[in-house]
RNA sequence: GGGCGGAUACCCAAGCGGUCAACGGGGCCAGACUGUAAAUCUGGUGGCAAUGCCUUCGCAGGUUCGAAUCCUGCUCCGCCCA
């Protein structure tokens, strides 16, 4: 195996790395390699702890990436025994354990939205229950032994909830140890993970070298704020881009992405390469980001599919065109009354709304326009017909009254 | 094992017998301004063909003309002492 030269690696591998403890032992590996031929290990630990993976995951993904493209092991490690317990990282609460269906099926779904960011079959897919499931309960509280409570405390998430008075279940404190020993399981040569996951990968350093292993080498990266610009990106916050939005909504979200917010998306998320992110970012804000959208929707659905958005949103949003597709909905007889419909009715078979009293609240608020008319009347009736419904710029259905 | 406190809408959080579909803040939605950015301002934020009706304040009962508010039991959670 032919490596690139250290100096060109070490460059793609610190592209938008927080932490890398420590630069000098890496060095050391990638020399050795290039001697040997003998690649390093990556490891990325994936916890299958939802259905969906969005751009936020992107990152550390992307970075096993780059070691895989230089020639190295990418090694994914599916959390499928600690994703039951759930990482507290980042959490101010205890997340609710999984069961071992809900945790395999997360990890179907992963695995395919994985898939378009690195090559999954050229990775060495390894799961943690592989050797959890066979340790027996004294081996752990063994494991448990190595560190103390106070050390295991040091970690910040831990730390603020001991301090606030917020519970903390043995549990969570058992996690960095399992990360931690995934690490010795797999003889890994670099762990990858995201700033907040600095303590556990450091416990893996700890164990490695307890087990007489040379302690891997940490790389974290940057957590990426959302939609909202304030906090992470998250499911759950609902301000996140997936990994299989389509095209449209993609370049709409990234386009939504706050100023602030451009140039590490561009950096964690673009293959945009550094001098012409500078160039970009110092252009008109807007511009920018039309750039950044299309360089995202293109890296997940191709370059015609990027084009096509840019197109769309220009029109849609710069000239207030429609977008090129619009779903249909069918009002059913049984909805009719008198022969019509209520509009705010009839918004929330398009699904622009929630209820009918949403739609109402809606109409009074000034939003809707049907067939491209604002309509203020929260008592307007639709009789038997084809309707545009539009709420706002973004929410358009056709809706069908028989 | 004992003592204390808590459970209210998406989240935080008021309310402690009627005027409560429930103050306030955050979030979110819509409008204005824009570059679908930020900041700011305005309105909205349980359901219902609707000047009214229905359901909702942990769960189940009870008191009362009337309960988110009082009583009883239950469930869950936190803190403290052991």
């Amino acid at each position: 195996m032919d490596f690139p030269p250290i100096e060109e690696q070490l460059r793609v591998i610190r592209r938008g790395v927080v932490d890398l403890v420590d630069e000098r032992d890496l060095v050391a590996r990638l020399e050795q390699s290039r001697a040997s031929g003998k690649p390093l290990r990556v490891k990325l630990g994936i916890d299958p702890s939802s259905p969906d993976i969005h751009l936020g995951h992107t990152v550390v993904l992307r970075k096993l990436r780059d070691f895989q493209r230089l020639g190295h092991t990418a090694i994914v490690l599916w959390g499928t025994s600690t994703a039951m317990l759930g990482d507290p990282t980042g959490k101010n609460k205890t997340r609710p354990q999984l069961t071992r269906e809900a945790v395999e099926a997360n990890k179907q779904t992963y695995k395919l939205q994985v898939g378009r960011v690195l090559d999954i079959s050229t990775a060495e897919e390894r799961e943690n229950c592989e050797w959890f499931d066979s340790k027996s309960f004294m081996d752990c509280v063994q494991l448990t032994g190595s560190f103390t409570v106070a050390r295991i405390l040091e970690r910040d998430s831990f730390e603020k909830r001991y301090k606030a008075g917020e519970p903390i279940s043995v549990h969570e404190l058992v996690y960095p140890l399992m990360q931690g020993w995934d690490s010795v399981e797999l003889e890994a040569d670099v762990e990858i993970g995201g700033t907040d996951q600095l303590f556990n990968l450091m416990v893996g350093r700890e164990l490695q070298r307890r087990e007489g292993q040379k302690p891997q080498v940490c790389v974290t990266t940057p957590i990426i704020v959302g939609l909202d610009g304030t906090e992470k990106m998250s499911k759950s916050l609902g301000n996140y881009i997936g990994v299989l939005d389509e095209p449209r909504e993609m370049f709409g979200k990234c386009m939504s992405v706050t100023d602030e917010a451009m140039r590490s998306y561009f950096e964690l998320l673009t293959d945009v390469p550094d001098a012409r992110i500078e160039e970009l970012v110092a252009g008109h804000p807007r511009a920018a980001k039309v750039e950044l959208a299309r360089s995202i929707t293109e890296i997940y659905h191709g370059a015609e599919a990027a084009a096509n958005a840019v197109a769309e949103f220009d029109r849609m949003f710069q000239e207030g065109g429609l977008p090129d597709e619009i779903a249909e909905y069918e009002v059913s007889a049984d909805q009719l009354r008198d022969g019509g419909i209520l509009l705010a009715g009839a918004l929330a078979v398009g699904e622009i709304c929630g209820s009918n009293s949403d739609g109402r609240r809606l109409i009074k608020g000034g939003g809707v326009k049907v067939d491209g008319v604002g309509v203020t009347d929260e008592r307007a009736i639709l009789t038997s017909g084809v309707y545009l419904l539009q709420s706002g710029k973004r929410k358009f259905a056709r809706v069908r009254v028989p």
